[in-house]
RNA sequence: GGGGACGUACGCUAACCUGGUAGACUACCAGCUUUGGGAGCUGGUCGUCCGAGUUCAAAUCUCGGCGUCCCCA
């Protein structure tokens, strides 16, 4: 281990929001700046969080039949000028590769923002017949968009990964039933994983995604009231078939044009994580993603290191038996007190003490990271006591960010009221008509946007929260990043 | 789209106004010592964003460039 030695946080994260979450982002050693305006290098800490909502979600896909692949990063300027609404959405922030060598090209190509077009280049050739659907293909890769203004680590970035997935079926249908498969996969890594409560429901035609039949989406709220978009679900309709001549000869030999899907999500959610559940001593992490979920942290004076370490190797052992990844920082050269701050910044969520007293007495010291919560636990209770840690911890990590989440709400048709509310923070739950002339009103004079129309929506509508007409759908509103 | 702050060592910062030996803390390296909440001592290594101008002399003044961060919409 050769990490540096850093200061604490030295701001709280409820009086200055923005410094706090770089100093979280920075000293837990998550990432560093780039020479590049909005360029992060994703340090092991933050990858192995990466890595494991990786592995949660390919399980998920590989389990419904996808498969993992890889397109090319280069998409030529003509494949993405190929469907217009696409291109219009995606333009200003594409970053253009116009040489090669020294030589300028005769087509410039773009760094992918997303991989539609360029997927969808090669459906065309390898979808014939009804034989060869549903496709189901993934790609986890980076890509590329360029951020002029507020960047963030892992909130915004010129550069992020993501997964991508790019679906080929038979009919609307279909394609429907994988919109909200994914979404509901998206749902449950975020909800049982991160330990983040979303709010699920359809974009507006105003922020569906460029060239979307429609969009679907889930939503979360950040301690500064500001909403974050953390993974979309696209039925495409045919709208990219046309575009690019996906057409397949279906049972009865006629030729049809395919529906498509693409959905995505990015390393984004491990901002929402550092964001959400971090407190003034630096991140907390969920158990269940967490790369190290134990720390074994041993206590001497010279001349006791013996006993201690062997001690503290047999408790390794043993939680690591009972399927407990754990860490002993054994290192000579810093103090316990040290190892203590340094953990709590990176957020690891137990810490198990072991010192002369614990051999002694056949006891060890467990402090769970978001309490702060202490416990001596006799040798034989140890591995129980981190397991239900670990259970309670997730839990409780969860339901306390739910009840956040909750909190910041605020329901109105009052048009008063909502703007106070967005001034504040948090989700505005309004009936709303419609028109995206009342997105634009509230947009301009409140800085807010319509974060969602929720799958749950309450059918009996009042009058719309801007125009006063009979409204069409419930809607939520938020400032977002 | 609008506004603000800024660029000196890994990091944070002093010297800038009033041009003249770049200094502190932290980190890093070596040794001693210490260890239940970021320990101490001694010694050592590393720096003025780029370009032009003014000047005997530029971190400092002038102009240009490049780049970063923050806030608001």
């Amino acid at each position: 281990m050769s990490e540096q030695r850093q200061e604490g946080i030295t701001v709280k994260k409820m009086q200055d929001f923005s410094e706090w979450y770089t100093q979280i982002v920075t000293k837990g050693e998550f990432a560093d700046y780039g020479p590049v305006q909005g360029t992060i290098a994703y340090r092991p800490a933050s990858y192995a969080i990466w890595e494991k909502i990786q592995n949660v979600f390919d399980g998920m896909i590989k389990g419904t039949g996808h498969r993992n692949a890889y397109f090319p990063l280069l998409i030529p300027e003509s494949f993405l000028a190929k469907e217009k609404e696409h291109v219009k959405g995606f333009a200003p922030e594409v970053f253009w590769v116009t040489h090669s060598g020294n030589n300028e090209l005769g087509e410039r190509y773009a760094v992918r923002p997303t991989s539609e077009t360029i997927i969808y280049s090669f459906y065309a050739k390898w979808v014939r017949s009804w034989r060869d659907l549903p496709l189901l293909l993934n790609q986890w890769c980076n890509v590329l968009r360029a951020e002029i203004k507020s960047t963030k680590p892992f909130i915004r970035g010129s550069e992020f990964l993501w997964q991508e997935g790019h679906t080929v079926h038979a009919s609307k249908e279909e394609a429907d039933k994988e919109v909200m498969m994914i979404l509901d996969f998206y749902t449950e890594l975020v909800e049982k994983y991160l330990a983040l409560p979303v709010l699920s429901g359809f974009k507006s035609e105003s922020e569906r995604f460029a060239g979307a039949l429609y969009t679907t989406t889930i939503e979360m709220m950040m301690p500064d009231g500001k909403a974050l978009q953390s993974g979309t679900s696209h039925n495409l309709g045919q709208n990219f078939s046309k575009a690019f001549g996906i057409r397949f000869m279906d049972k009865e030999n006629k030729s049809q044009l395919a529906w498509i899907t693409s959905w995505g999500m990015s390393t984004r959610l491990i901002g929402a994580v550092l964001m959400v559940h971090g407190d003034d001593k630096g991140a907390v992490l969920p158990p269940k993603i967490a790369p190290v979920q134990a720390v074994i942290i041993p206590i001497y004076k010279t001349g006791e290191e013996k006993e201690v370490l062997k001690k503290a190797r047999e408790i390794k052992k043993k939680i690591e038996s009972s399927g407990v990844s754990s860490e002993l920082d054994d290192r000579d050269d810093r103090t316990p007190g040290w190892k203590f701050s340094e953990h709590e910044m990176k957020g690891t969520p137990i810490r198990i003490e072991i010192g002369p007293r614990d051999v002694k007495e056949g006891k060890a010291v467990i402090v769970r990271r978001d309490t702060s919560e202490k416990r001596s636990v006799p040798d034989s209770d140890i591995a129980n006591t981190v397991l239900s840690l670990i259970e309670t911890m997730q839990k409780d990590m969860f339901d306390r960010a739910k009840a956040n989440m909750k909190n910041s709400i605020t329901e109105t048709n009052d048009y008063k009221k909502l703007c106070e509310a967005v001034k504040k923070g948090g989700f505005v739950l309004s009936d709303w008509c419609g028109d995206s002339s009342c997105e634009i009103k509230i947009k301009e004079e409140t800085g807010a946007t319509n974060r969602l129309l929720p799958f749950k929506d309450m059918k009996k509508h009042g009058q719309c929260v801007v125009c006063g007409k009979n409204a069409k759908h419930q809607a939520y509103f938020a400032r977002a990043y």
